[in-house]
DNA sequence: GTCTATATGCAGATAGAC
DNA sequence: GTCTATCTGCATATAGAC
């Protein structure tokens, strides 16, 4: 086995056993156990376990981003499809009914902060060990740059999400786009530490459906309904 | 010197030296170092060091609200006086300025959030080594309970802040009021781990700002400016 | 009671046999 | 190159001298 691939093989392993049990259970024992390899090998393939750590970051921050690009091509493929996010709950009569745009938009924004939940709730130790590793990571200057830039990289990607919500939904943003985005990534960073302390999925979505109805509100039509073009006036 | 003064010495110690370098580098040996003690003075004083981390839990859950407390009591004098809240930035002119009893209570959701952006830039590793020991207990059993307690402290907490803020600014919520505490636990939590990693104080505020309109929006006046009393109609 | 000295175990990192 | 065996240091916790 080549030592790059050798060195893949460790990466996995330290992710799976980091999330299961933290990061500070992921001694580079309990990473080549994982990866039923023996000790030594883990020093062929990394200078140290700091170094590892470097390349596991960005990994896993690689990670997030695609799964954001892949949920975002789905819910590109959903539009005045039939779709599949009726769901069985949800808040189908809302107080003040706006332009049916709106709503949907709205409901866009729900069901992406919705999505993201279900993936927390699916893999609660995944999200708990990248707040660990940020913090980590923070808490050690060789890593400190990375800390950093992995909340670009969230900002990147909620911005790219923005904006892709906007163009499908046929609407535009009226705010600040980078505040926004920041504004969203405050929001499932929020989200997150909260709904891993008390695990109440229920209360974290009610939350959520609240700041998604706020930000919905940040946006308008492209074209504006009663204030357009020839035909109009 | 008594065993529960050296209790509490060594609980500030341990305080001191987590919030300096983080949970991990809080070692019984640089703890009793930090109190100026020997190290089986540890063992006299609890029966483990997850122990004193159950005891440190509820005691920097406590300092909390009880910091919240005095927020608010500062907040109350402020009514109707000079108030100190004139800061030279901030955003004087709202794009569509609403009534003026809304217009303050706005700023002062503002300000509160701001003050506490305030304590987390004065002491940065206080609020990360929050987090750092939320997931510890998180990731232990033995501890667990207490991670849940934390939160269900933050939002009692923010239930308080909310209710007292409305009360002062004359307002009434127009949401579920666990709801918007949980939002606004969410909110905090979130700016707190998003400018620990970045540090962009402008940025925080900015999204903050934001959501602080948004919270506004859902109060309305406990009594309604045109549809009142003997004198109105 | 108080603190020195130590027991025991596991951490990251390597030397050296094959 | 590969892995066994080991070096070195620090962790929690305690025994036992004073």
């Amino acid at each position: 086995m080549s030592a790059d691939a050798r060195r893949a093989e460790l990466l996995q392993a330290a992710l799976r056993v980091m999330s299961r049990e933290g990061v500070a259970a992921g001694t580079t024992r309990a990473i080549v156990a994982e990866a039923g390899m023996p000790l030594a090998t883990f020093h062929y393939c990394f200078r140290s376990r700091n170094e590892l750590l470097r390349e596991l970051i960005t990994l896993v921050t690689t990670m997030e981003r695609d799964a954001a690009a892949a949920a975002m091509a789905e819910t590109d493929g959903e539009t005045g499809g039939p779709g599949r996010d009726t769901g069985p709950d949800g808040d189908p009569a809302p107080e003040r009914a706006g332009a049916p745009a709106h709503d949907h938009f709205r409901e866009t924004l729900r069901q992406g902060l919705r999505g993201y939940i279900g993936l927390l709730t699916e893999n609660p130790g995944h999200e708990l060990f990248l707040f660990e590793l940020n913090h980590y990571a923070l808490r050690t200057p060789e890593l400190r740059d990375l800390a950093i830039e992995q909340y670009r990289r969230y900002y990147d990607t909620a911005t790219q999400l923005l904006v892709t919500a906007a163009e499908v939904g046929g609407m535009r943003w009226t705010v600040d786009l980078p505040v926004l985005a920041r504004l969203v990534v405050t929001l499932t960073d929020g989200a997150t530490t909260t709904w891993l302390a008390d695990r109440d999925t229920a209360a974290t979505l009610a939350a959520l459906d609240l700041a998604a109805d706020h930000v919905a509100g940040l946006a308008t039509p492209r074209q504006p309904v009663s204030s357009g073009y020839p035909d109009g006036t």
